[in-house]
Formats: structure tokens, C-alpha cells, sequence
DNA sequence: CATCACACGGGAAATTTGCCCGATGTCCAT
DNA sequence: ATGGACATCGGGCAAATTTCCCGTGTGATG
């Protein structure tokens, strides 16, 4: 076996976490810590200062994301190895980073162990996928969100609009000129073909969906 | 100077937050971790077999949660000094982990000796509020919608996550342990609360007011 | 012209909502 | 320790809504 040693870059904007990183990872002996970053900006000088062979990066860091920061070091040295580790178990998260040029997604509630195992993997320029996230983004692919989506007609599609203003059966029969009646209908059969059981999770699946404007719901950035 | 040596119980259910947490409190001559725990019930469990002088938290947690915990927690012993590390920048989790029982209330982003100075005022029975979330809190006396929000029971604001996270009365009753009707009162009377009329206008509030976590929910990057 | 998808809405059962109530528990101040 | 103010929990029940199935009319299409 050759002496490796895998110098890394940590990027994550909460000290306690770099912190964990560190003492776990420094019982790791082929695993070097050589610098951190706690925003994007920092990850990229670090990046073309001290040259990692890995980069661990959070993406969710206030300011500039780390899918942007993954882009900035790519657009750099396309050669770059960067495992992306990260609180949202959303599968889209995963997708999103991997097209912008990370080679690793592994979650936060994960093993450690698999953090470990992704290093690796990416240092050998292979993809590593933590298994809930490789298992959801499978699942996804069998497609379904923008398809159901596709399948409600034109008027249905247009009473769903209404239904997300929060207007009552009342109001949308009276802008559509059609019965009460036909709207809760609608609305059942909405719920029904987008596979929802509440409105709750309507509204959620529509922000998903980008049907609501959020910028019009949110008045403040964070 | 006597010797104090101050007894710590962890509760996060991210391996590498509790790694985290272990390697910085190390470092302190006078704290020592006892234990720890990775959901509420585990966290109720550890404090009756350990007994420690101070717990810090986690709130958000996967099935029951955190705020629950701490209820359990006082309950059992009324004089327990919980210190909540969240990653909650909202005023109004912070106000319901105090009305639940907390002492302390510090956030993930804020510098780590936040968190050791938490830990001693909160091992003295002294309120221990990070400055973010204090600032914070003092501004929201001046507004108005989420004064709102601040009318809400530990309880309803339990139960409110819940029924956000699209979860129906049943499982919500289940992880509460209460019955499906008293979850359907609560939601009756959180909607009142709350001024809306349905659950797609509730669902839109807990949007503006940040109760809904938009990055779980928003696939693209923008 | 036959069919097929769609818009519309009635009917009836099942469920939820809206609002009431009382029992119990806890905290706090007198 | 006693009273009062809340808070939690849930039963009851009428009114309202949702859920599900149904039929009708209409216009497009093969």
C-alpha cells in the first residue's frame, strides 16, 4: 500500500461543526485537515491557496451558497474533488449540487463512517452518495412531480391558482361564474390527482412547484 | 476559586453536532460530558439515569420534539437547567423553548464561547439568551404579526409544526400521545389564533413567518 | 357519428369544523 | 393553603365541508 495522505479543505459556516469535523476526522490517519472556510468566498481563496485534494462543503452557509461556491473552485481547477455534506435530505439538494460540479453528497444525520467512506471515494474521483439520498433520488426519477402536475386540465389548473390565494369556494364560483359546488369538486379532485391528502401538503407540493409566488408572500430576506 | 465541575447532558441527533459538542466542551477544565442523546425520549431517559447538571438541547428533531423534551424533562425535576442550541434564528422558537422550560437559548451560527458562557449562567440559574436572538426578540415587541404568532401555547406551537409538517391528526396524536380530537381542537384553535381561514392561508402565514423551513421545501436554487 | 375528454353540478355518506363544556394540573400571589 | 389564572386534554353535537360516485351537455377528433 503507498503512503497516501488526503489533505482537505472544511467549509461550513457553524464553528461547532468544523469542530466536529476536525476531531473526527483527525483519527482518520491518511486524513489531513489543511485549512477551513466558513463562507464561499473563503473556500475559494483557501481553495487556490493551499491546494486540497478534498473539499468538504456545507451547502446551506448564509450570503453565497455553497452550490455557487462548488461552480467558483470547478470553474477554477476542473479537476477539483468536492464532497458536499449537508443537513437536507431533500434529494434535490443532492442533484442540484452534483450538477454544479460536486462529486460527493452525504447527509448529516448519516453515519460518520460514511463521510469517512465518501472521502475516499471522491479523493479516487468517484461518486459517492450517502444511501437515503441515493434511494429518494432513485425514487425520483421514476418521475411523477412535474407529470401529475401535467395532468390536471386547464380549469382545474385554473382553480387551483385561486384555491392558493386562499379565496373560498364562494369567491371562485363567483369569478369562474360556476357553482360552489363545482369548485369543491375541483378541489377534491385536485388533491386527488397531485396525490395530496391535505391542503397543507397542497401548499407545500405548489411552493415546490413554483406555483406560488413566494416573493410575493415574503416580505423580508433573511 | 471552588472546584466545579459541571455535568453536561447532549442532545442533537447529528453524530457530528454531539462530535462537535465533545471536542469543544473538552476543552474546558470544568465541564464534562455525562452522556447524551439523539431524540427526546432518549434525552428523558438520560437525564433520570444521569443526572446532569446541565442539558443542551437540539430542537429540532426528528418525531417527537425537542420543545417536548424539555416539558418532560421539568417536569421530572423542576429545578433541570436546559440550555437550547438551535439553529433556529426565529425569536419565536427561542420564546416558546423559554415558555417550555428552557434557560438558555443560544443559536448554532453564533461563536462557540457563546455557548461555554451559556452553559455557566444557565449551570447558575441565570437566563442565558444569545445577542442575535435578544436583539431579536426586543424588535419583535414592536411588530405586530408575530405578536400573533406569540399568542400560540407551547402547545399549539407544538402542534403547529406538526400539522406544517403535513402530518395528520392521527400520526400527530401518536407522537404526542394525545387523542386525534384534541389535536383537531388545537388546530381549530390555532387557526382562530392566527386569524386564517384555512389551511392554505395557514399554511401561507407560516411561510412569512418563517415557521416553515423553505429550503427543505424549494427544489432549485435560484 | 361515435367516442372521448372535459366542465359542470346533484346526492349521500363520511369526516371535519366550530364552538361549547367540564376535569385536571400547574404556577403564582396572597 | 387557598384562590385565581392559565393550560392541557378530550367529550358532545350541530353545521358545514369533503369525499366519492353519478349523470348531463358540449365540443373536438378519428
Amino acid at each position: 500500500m503507498t503512503e497516501i495522505d488526503i489533505k482537505i479543505l472544511l467549509v461550513d459556516d457553524h464553528a461547532i461543526v468544523r469542530e466536529g469535523y476536525r476531531s473526527l476526522l483527525q483519527k482518520q490517519p491518511n486524513l489531513t485537515v489543511i485549512a477551513d472556510a466558513r463562507d464561499a468566498a473563503e473556500a475559494y481563496q483557501n481553495y487556490k491557496t493551499f491546494q486540497p485534494d478534498v473539499v468538504i462543503m456545507d451547502i446551506s452557509m448564509p450570503g453565497q451558497s455553497g452550490l455557487e461556491a462548488i461552480s467558483r473552485i470547478r470553474q477554477y481547477d476542473a479537476q477539483a474533488r468536492i464532497l458536499v455534506f449537508s443537513m437536507h435530505q431533500n434529494p434535490s439538494f443532492a442533484l442540484q449540487a452534483i450538477r454544479a460540479g460536486a462529486l460527493g453528497y452525504v447527509t448529516k444525520s448519516s453515519d460518520p463512517t460514511l463521510l469517512i467512506h465518501g472521502i475516499f471515494q471522491v479523493y479516487e474521483n468517484k461518486l459517492s452518495l450517502s444511501p437515503d439520498i441515493a434511494q429518494a433520488l432513485a425514487l425520483e426519477k421514476l418521475g411523477q412531480d412535474k407529470a401529475r402536475l401535467d395532468d390536471l386540465t386547464v380549469r382545474e389548473f385554473e382553480i387551483l391558482r385561486l384555491l392558493l390565494e386562499a379565496k373560498n369556494n364562494q369567491q371562485i364560483a363567483d369569478i369562474l361564474n360556476i357553482s360552489p359546488k363545482t369548485v369543491s369538486n375541483s378541489h377534491y379532485i385536485i388533491k386527488r390527482k397531485l396525490e395530496v391528502n391535505s391542503d397543507i401538503e397542497l401548499t407545500r407540493l405548489a411552493i415546490r412547484m413554483k406555483l406560488l409566488n413566494l416573493r410575493d408572500l415574503i416580505d423580508e430576506a433573511e
